[in-house]
DNA sequence: CAGACATAGTTCGGAACCGCAAGTATTGTG
DNA sequence: CACAATACTTGCGGTTCCGAACTATGTCTG
């Protein structure tokens, strides 16, 4: 099933539109191709194991991140998991109404939130992520295990480089443009 | 900046807290670093090139995908994009509402739609894409010319192999258990 | 040709999601 | 103690997102 085209089908057609435009074919490959992947790997790990507890992703993401560290603070929970912080209270407060995820005061900073797995919360990831895992296996199940570790490491790389420059690249690229200000967002309480 | 831990600090965390269960590590770092990789691209290209525009990653991709293969039927759009032919069509109106994109009646079948850009979207797109393929090189930097080939290669087997062998897996997996209902989504008009 | 079935797209409910601004507390500092 | 900085929450406006229900259209079959 799937679908019409390929992605050996894509990287033609790209090549058919840009064929006069020069372009950097071997990083707009490498990158699609990340995104595809990303891609249909969480709608696997969704319809799958995910699914059947009634998670979504970023749900999952969070509960794993707070699984793996033990208590943590919120903001660093959010960057772990990729979500902006107005975000992660929404799904936090989602996930403790569930009764999977607590949130304590910090006992010393009084401005800090930390966030735990409650016992039942604890139970379902035990539960959970080996089904989760297995489903990793399987849709790694055409690499060899060196290549996996190849690809990991590279990518590795890539989100250690941004983590590095991507702030001063961005900085450099916008120069002294000033961003236009957003077509959604709270506005300011009166001009 | 950036954060807390870094990759190598959460798998070393994973191996504590993951110790005495047995899983498959590499398939894992494999997959998860292909989540964070696309997450932190995605930032990095949402917040420079994409910016500029007042483009959400999602409505450029579809227009990507329109522009690449020039008029296409949504369904279509819907899959090489990536998304739900439900988002599509809010997407799509989006995209409309800004002039980018028209949407026409399938001449013989009236049950098509059929995307293509509108002249201001081919202008946006031919203007964009350069910038876009220019960060897609950046975020690539720390790959030699033939790693990036590799890991494109190696990403494509893994897509192909969901698309060929993931809803299988998943009927496998089901058995014959019934999926208990989303908690969201639209209900039964009446029971 | 009518009724059954299939296919394509839209609508809708509920949740996620962002970025920003503003609000609330708390902590650090001169 | 005033004041800045920090951490989180709240709320806004808009977008995205899924999947099931629904609508409209086409196709197949008796």
């Amino acid at each position: 099933m799937s679908g019409h085209h390929t992605i050996a089908e894509t990287e033609k057609a790209v090549q058919a539109k840009l064929g006069a435009v020069p372009l950097h074919r071997e990083q707009m490959a490498a990158v699609s191709n990340i995104h595809r992947a990303a891609t249909a790997i969480r709608q696997h790990l969704e319809n799958s194991v995910l699914r059947t507890s009634d998670l979504t992703w970023t749900g999952f993401v969070v509960l794993w991140v707070v699984w793996i560290w033990g208590e943590m603070e919120t903001r660093y929970v959010a960057e772990e998991a990729g979500i902006s912080k107005g975000t992660l209270t929404g799904v936090a407060k989602t996930l403790q109404s569930r009764g999977l995820l607590e949130r304590l005061g910090h006992p010393t900073d009084g401005r800090l939130a930390v966030l735990r797995l409650t016992p039942e919360g604890e139970e379902l990831m035990a539960d959970l992520f080996p089904k989760f895992n297995e489903e990793e296996v399987f849709v790694s199940d055409p690499l060899e295990s060196s290549e996996a570790q190849s690809l990991a490491e590279m990518l590795r790389r890539m989100v250690t480089h941004l983590e590095a420059n991507g702030e001063q690249r961005r900085l450099d690229l916008r120069g002294d443009t000033v961003l236009p200000p957003r077509r959604s967002g709270r506005r300011a309480k009166h001009g």
